[in-house]
DNA sequence: GTCTATATCCCGATAGAC
DNA sequence: GTCTATCGGGATATAGAC
């Protein structure tokens, strides 16, 4: 019997409408061309079969190369998936903490930013997205240590945005943490069933999952996952 | 260098709060005792390490068996993750089809019951879960064709539940395959994240979800993602 | 830098004793 | 039904020619 079985060759998935994305962009340009091309073809390769059923000589048919050609430009299958999982989860903070930088803005305008730039984000970088999320048991321990940390600063800006908004009586009570996880949930979970070529485009998506996360803030919405009873007079603030 | 590094091995994973559910609930009772022994360490295996790093032997040793005692009660590794996959798939069509059966419900309650019970499956038996989301991969062709027409069965039924609320005015104007796919979406993903012995109870998160659900189709509620124009009269409509 | 060839390891599945 | 032993195969990674 064989042992593996992945589904899709390298060369079916690069003509496959289902696994195209912008995941080019997040190589470090610094890399020269024959590594960013692995890189891309990695991902693939990993987000349609996981990085187990994926093997070297997956990758590297993916660029027209030999199995070896690969450890000239990794050390190692392994270094290859941190790469990609790293990339991913340094874009994407460095991208969301820009924009909650700006702190002029009304807590609102800041959460709908926010919210919509990170759901599409996700979107457009799907596949590489689909690893970052699914395929950290891939990474040693040391490498997945690196990258939760990383993940914990990412929801650490968003827990801040949300619990100004709390703070200045913009949003109404809530569990800061319930409820930050839940707006993130939702665009994390593009990753699973996002296809560029879908009927809803990144800018469509990021803006309904902004409307969303405002509905789970705002005083008026029927939405509850209040905490009970932490600040009495919260009752008492109106919205500015 | 070793092939596989799966990082928690059976026994680890027994007694790791983080892969503990009730996904023993799930197997077929006319099956034996070690069969269902069997697929109860595999499930944890699977959702730990992912079902290629997952070695028959790491399976075995759950149980206290060794390799080849595997093979008298499943025929190969890719059928214990079908009879996963396809045991937790059926089980949660069954549950939602029965909750979504009381036509006499309004609409609201309906629509709040069926989320909130989807989201409470979800979050005990969330190893489970994991599997039947994000090791679908493992699958042959043809097991994966199986199971995703139990998906499909299973949306079919949430968007009935949607679409009947527009129907009948109890909801606002929506797209209903999209607002739908939101608010499972977000019971999905607990696989990724949730844990039993967290702070949120499956009975909590179930209202909390069920509430979001409510507001993305209340006609009050600041969440758009509706359809433009395809009812014109849908704006003079009044809640029953 | 890329190739071919290969070292080394270990997995899925089977055979046969008990 | 479970064990031990093993077959066959294919994986990662390396060596050395070009």
């Amino acid at each position: 019997m064989a042992r593996r079985q992945a589904r899709f060759t390298a060369q079916d998935l690069a003509d496959d409408p289902r696994w195209q994305d912008h995941s080019s962009d997040l190589w470090n340009k610094t890399l020269g061309d024959v590594p960013r091309a692995l890189l891309t073809s990695a991902v693939r390769c990993f987000a349609a079969n996981g990085f187990h059923a994926t093997t070297t000589r997956d990758i590297c048919e993916g660029v027209n190369l030999t199995a070896g050609a690969l450890y000239v430009h990794f050390p190692s299958k392994e270094l290859v998936l941190f790469e990609i999982i790293r990339a991913g989860h340094q874009r994407v903070l460095a991208y969301i903490r820009d924009l909650a930088a700006p702190a002029s803005a009304s807590s609102a305008d800041q959460l709908r930013t926010i919210i919509s730039r990170y759901t599409e984000w996700h979107a457009r970088h799907h596949v590489a997205a689909r690893v970052c999320q699914y395929e950290l048991a891939g990474l040693t321990p040391q490498h997945y240590d690196e990258v939760l940390e990383i993940r914990h600063e990412t929801n650490r800006v968003f827990r801040r945005v949300v619990a100004r908004g709390v703070a200045d009586g913009s949003f109404k009570q809530i569990d800061v943490k319930r409820v930050t996880r839940a707006m993130l949930s939702l665009s994390i979970d593009l990753g699973r069933w996002y296809r560029l070529e879908g009927s809803d485009s990144p800018e469509q998506l990021g803006e309904f999952y902004a409307d969303l996360a405002l509905a789970m803030v705002s005083h008026d919405a029927p939405v509850r996952g209040a905490v009970p009873a932490l600040d009495g007079d919260a009752a008492a603030r109106v919205r500015p």
